[in-house]
DNA sequence: ATGCGGACCTGTTAGC
DNA sequence: TGCTAACAGGTCCGCA
């Protein structure tokens, strides 16, 4: 599923085919998103270029001259770009026509993204207007997350999952993350040292790096706008690993539902 | 302010 | 083998 490297590779596939493009038509086919697309989009989006497409969190914002388009990729979204407009399938739910003749496509099984419009800063709009720091940004730092983290009870899986704190750490890099910097998830956030927010935010920063790199993870359903899928996915250490030895140390790993989510860690390398 | 559980949706997997 | 039920997943929302 998209996690924030697997956005930017999407971001950075598809600029080139978007950028200076009129958007000529748009095809809704399904307006039930986790929002509903807005019916207004076509009257605000139709007949103006796209001039910057950005991100910002797990968000693309794709400026036109006029408002912004927002869109985020759910867990099972993915965006491509087509030559032409081939037989949409089951869960094609957007079409934008470009002025290139080319189409991009917005595919979603599970709905769980969206496909919004905002006529100004789309900082300021109301999903946005909250995000904490870019997880790779310089803003997040040392100095920043240990002192979001004080007097906070929550395990620091979930602190760093939070977008208040840092905006765009999923679930699978949030796991990754705590291994390498050997802290167990459930560790209450306010009572882990300084020391250890140090190899917090090294390893964060390493992970989502490193799987940028590689184009992002590929899990399931996932594709990038050229149809390539990634492989970050072997390289994961405990993510979805369950019962599976450690790479480290050949422990079990275990896995516990931690703010309704699944969590991995090894409990000798992790404390 | 903080923490927690519910909701959204559907393809896949597990269980009978 | 076929059917049903549980589950995963990102993120916002609302309640305590």
């Amino acid at each position: 599923m998209p996690e924030l490297p697997e956005v930017e590779t999407t971001r950075i596939g598809i600029t080139p085919y978007v950028i200076g493009k009129i958007i000529e038509k748009i095809i809704v086919r399904q307006a039930n998103l986790r929002w509903p697309v807005p019916t207004y989009l076509d009257k605000k989006l139709c007949g103006q270029t796209i001039h910057k497409l950005d991100r910002r969190a797990k968000y693309l914002l794709f400026h036109a001259g006029q408002g912004c388009l927002i869109m985020h990729l759910g867990m099972s979204g993915s965006l491509r770009i087509l030559s032409q407009q081939i037989c949409a399938e089951k869960h094609d739910h957007v079409d934008l026509i470009l002025s290139s003749g080319n189409v991009l496509r917005y595919r979603d099984p599970r709905r769980f993204g969206c496909v919004l419009w905002s006529d100004e800063d789309p900082l300021k709009h109301s999903l946005l207007k909250h995000l904490g720091p870019e997880p790779l940004d310089l803003q997040f730092d040392l100095d920043y997350l240990f002192k979001q983290s004080r007097s906070r009870k929550v395990a620091v899986k979930n602190l760093i999952m939070d977008s208040r704190i840092v905006a765009g750490v999923g679930n699978i890099y949030a796991n990754e993350s705590l291994f390498i910097a050997g802290i167990r998830p459930t560790r209450p956030a306010g009572k882990i040292s300084r020391k250890q927010y140090a190899l917090l935010v090294k390893a964060i920063k390493k992970v989502l790096t490193s799987a940028l790199e590689k184009g992002g993870t590929t899990l399931r359903d996932f594709t990038d706008s050229r149809g390539k899928p990634g492989y970050f996915h072997q390289q994961l250490k405990v993510y979805q690993r369950a019962g599976k030895p450690c790479k480290k140390c050949q422990g079990q790993i275990k896995s516990v539902v931690l703010g309704q989510r699944s969590t991995f860690y090894c409990a000798n390398c992790q404390t």
